[in-house]
DNA sequence: GCACGGAATTAAATTGTTTATTTAAAGTTT
DNA sequence: AAACTTTAAATAAACAATTTAATTCCGTGC
């Protein structure tokens, strides 16, 4: 078993479910643990006026001020329109602004406002909640494994960006 | 708040508030996580013409035919709207269709279409492989783990609506 | 006959993606 | 140096998913 490294590809014509045997399931749960996370997140947000994926903007916005929307949404891990039209509506809600940046025209610096400063610890305080709720049960160790394993699906999935067929 | 990364505050756990320490990294991680399976899932899934969010309908469908939209969306763990409105499009794609149920004219039932069945076999194989892509290094074990954790913290966020207002 | 409850749907708001367009800086050629 | 080409950043448009709140429709019960 364990073909791992030096992986030859379809040696049998059969299903050969061995691998997908608990593969299978990974991406319906990531899914639903994603959805209810959301779900729960925005919930808690709501009361600062926030939807969810709005508050990694200005989480990021308070330890660096004055990014951009590249590297917004590079950090955030979306893509540059998403994170084009989300600063849009925040900007629109009040809580940051645009600034064009005068060396370089092509530019946009974010900045938080006031109203969104006050928004911080809000912020911070439903991450924090939403994750501990979520963790419940849970010890310290197993917390970070599901942290490290979490981390190894995505670097896995963004490493291989299209199917390669054959 | 001063929980700034490096922050060594990691001795073996006995407060319960300790367990927050790498729990606020919880919601961010499966959110990311999460995006990435759906960017994947959806490429291998455009090869049937299928959305992601769509594959887990036919895949329930396929197994008991007939189901009512509200069944099936506790089955997805999504929201009565949001199952009416893909049920909508996937029947205007013709994968499915809509019955009213002869006995009680508040049910409808969703039947798979011929097109719809013909689907089945390669949204299971884009399941089975994206999740195969993502668990990529990890062992068996590893990835029983993960379904485990996974499943603790859905049920944790699920019996947890969060109301409390203070 | 009329009120209540459940199932489905509609409405409104937002995030998310892909594709295509605009604008500005940088590089290349003459 | 001027004009053209290429690249990079931000944005716009189109399509889909998801949620909450409100509405419609139907069956059951008073």
């Amino acid at each position: 078993m364990s073909k791992k490294k030096g992986d030859k590809k379809a040696k049998s014509g059969k299903k050969k479910e061995l691998e997908g045997l608990s593969a299978t399931d990974l991406a319906p749960a990531i899914t639903q643990a994603a959805r209810s996370m959301r779900t729960a997140l925005s919930r808690s947000l709501g009361e600062s006026g926030l939807y969810a994926g709005q508050d990694g903007v200005i989480l990021i916005l308070a330890e660096e001020d004055g990014m951009t929307p590249g590297q917004l949404a590079i950090r955030l891990g979306v893509k540059a329109p998403t994170m084009t039209r989300t600063i849009g509506r925040m900007e629109a809600q009040g809580f940051l602004e645009r600034r064009a940046d005068g060396t370089d025209g092509r530019l946009t610096k974010v900045h938080l406002t006031e109203a969104g400063l006050q928004t911080v610890e809000q912020i911070g305080r439903s991450v924090s909640e939403c994750g501990s709720i979520a963790a419940k049960g849970l010890s310290d160790k197993e917390i970070r494994t599901l942290l490290k394993l979490l981390k190894t699906i995505e670097q896995n999935l963004q490493s291989e960006p299209s199917d390669d067929r054959g």
